[in-house]
DNA sequence: TTCTTAATGCAAACGATTTGCAATTGCATT
DNA sequence: AATGCAATTGCAAATCGTTTGCATTAAGAA
């Protein structure tokens, strides 16, 4: 389901180059985030994993997004509601827009704003490290 | 602490016509709240409590923040981190630069963004509800 | 002052995530 | 292909922030 057409990066690779075990709960586990336009929790990805191999836990889940994370494989987000949720880190970086009654993410982005936090930052004093857009939004109802 | 000139909104007297009872701990937190410019956590706003009557309980605290934000007397924050933080209510709409190394938090306003944040969300079917922008800063070094 | 009920403190429950540990398994080595 | 060992796993228990059940206390109306 992955439309991207961009390259795939190939972590399997990359992990092997860091010494890193590509052992059968970790590449299910990034067969799973190269499959899917989404943004699944632990528990969504657990469960998708569980699928195709019963015996995973959702430990290994756990510890495997953290090694992905550190990578920079994935991203992590705290959008409102409780559980993190996981992209893959492939493509340039943008901002989201949930739909707050389905879940969906939408991804956008707007250089206008970034150049204006930047600013913003800048005449405080401060440099940006990180930041975090979301717009949390309801269908607009056609009239 | 609180220097802010605006009208301090009068929330016993708002309790009181909401049926809500005005006890002692809700006095103490209230005042606490009220003397603060900072977004302290449950845990902070407990500790101070505690100072002034060491029977309050952590979980009196976190009923206190729920009832309060129903009454829309304060903003519950999820930032980087564990936990929610805190912020009367009072003033203006504003986002927030976190300072990563002293959690310091800084109120900002940006007509701009905020007008292109809507732009973004109409062009993609949707009403915004609510949105989160966070600069999560470092301070610039002089140089 | 009495009375009713909301509010409290405590401890136990909670949901998401992390961790200790013994058993397993990649995989570099023979 | 067999060996060895550290990295990784599954499991259960622990952790962290927050919420909740319940018996007790105390607002505040009568």
């Amino acid at each position: 389901m992955n439309q991207h057409a961009n390259q795939k990066p190939d972590y399997e690779r990359e992990m092997r180059r860091a010494g890193v075990r590509i052992t059968r709960p970790r590449k299910i586990i990034l067969q799973i985030l190269g499959d899917t336009d989404d943004h699944p929790d632990a528990m969504e990805i657990f469960q998708r994993a569980s699928a195709i191999d019963s015996s995973i836990s959702l430990s290994t889940v756990y510890r495997t997004m953290k090694l992905l994370e550190g990578m920079g494989a994935i991203h992590r987000h705290a959008f409102d509601g409780g559980r993190a949720r996981f992209e893959q880190a492939s493509g340039e970086h943008h901002d989201h827009l949930i739909d707050i009654d389905t879940g969906d993410v939408i991804e956008f982005h707007s250089t206008k704003i970034e150049a204006l936090q930047e600013e913003i930052a800048r005449e405080l004093g401060y440099d940006i490290m990180h930041h975090r857009l979301e717009l949390y939004c309801r269908k607009r109802r056609k009239g």
